[in-house]
DNA sequence: CCCATTTATCCGCGCGTGCTGATACAGTGA
DNA sequence: TCACTGTATCAGCACGCGCGGATAAATGGG
C-alpha cells in the first residue's frame, strides 16, 4: 500500500539507465573499453562518428558514472568504471550475437535476447 | 574479415531493445504482465497514464514482440510474449530496488545496478 | 438498430536528444 | 610566445517520441 513513488523511483532509474544504452555508439564505447582503457583518438578510429559527437557520448557515460577518465599529457583515457553496466551489455549483446548470426527467420524482438537453442 | 556490419547489426539491435525499456510506464506495463494477463483496464487502473497513451505503448511492445494479445469479448488480454525481456527486466529492476531501498550515498547511475557484496 | 463499453487510431504539440560545424580550451614542444 | 595536437564545448538543427484530446473501430446488450 501506498509504496507509491518507491516502485516508480526503481522504474525511473531503470528506464534512465536503458536509456544510456539505447545508442549503438554508446554501446559501442562501452564494448571498446570493455577491453580496457581507451584515449578519444583510439576510440575515434574504432567506431565511425565525429570528434564532437564522441565526445559528447563520453561526457553523457561519464556523467552517468559509467566511465571514469584519467589525463595523461594532452590525451584523456577512459575505462569501465561500473562493472554491473559492463556486464549487462556482455550479456545482452553476445546473446543478440548468438541470435543474429544463426537464425534468420525470428519475428524482430523475439530474437533479441533469446537465451537457449530453439 | 570486414565483419563490419556484423558488429554494428548487434549493437543496433542491442540499442532498439534498450530503447523499448527506456520508458518508465513500458517497465511498468511489463512488471504487471509478469505476473500474468492483464487486459487494458487492469493496466490503466494499476498504471498512471491516459487511455490513449496506455494503448500506444501497448502497441508498441505488441509490435516488438514483447507482449501477445488475446481477445475475450470487448476486451483485449496482454501478456507477456518474450520471456528474455523478462529476465532482464527483472533482474535490473530487482537490483535497483535492494539499491534504492538500502543506500543514500551512491553517486548517479553507480547505485543503477549494484551486483553483490555492499 | 441504438447505445454503452472497451480499445485503438489520428492529430498536433512540446521537449529531449543525437548529430554536425565552428570554436574554445589544455598541454606540449620549439 | 607561438604553433600544433588532442579534447571539450557551443550553437543550431532535425527528428523522434512520449503525451493528451478527440475520434473511430469493435464487440455485446437491450
Amino acid at each position: 500500500m501506498a509504496n507509491f513513488s518507491e516502485d516508480d523511483l526503481v522504474f525511473e532509474s531503470a528506464a534512465e539507465l536503458f536509456g544510456l544504452l539505447a545508442t549503438p555508439v554508446r554501446l559501442k564505447i562501452i564494448s571498446a573499453v570493455c577491453q580496457g582503457e581507451r584515449n578519444v583518438s583510439e576510440l575515434l578510429a574504432q567506431i565511425d562518428t565525429t570528434q564532437p559527437n564522441m565526445s559528447q557520448h563520453l561526457a553523457t557515460l561519464y556523467r552517468a558514472g559509467v566511465l571514469g577518465r584519467r589525463r595523461e599529457g594532452t590525451q584523456i583515457y577512459y575505462k569501465l568504471q561500473s562493472e554491473r553496466v559492463a556486464t549487462l551489455c556482455r550479456a545482452v549483446c553476445s546473446q543478440l550475437a548468438m541470435e543474429l548470426g544463426g537464425d534468420d527467420a525470428v519475428p524482430a524482438t523475439d530474437r533479441l535476447l533469446r537465451s537457449g537453442h530453439r
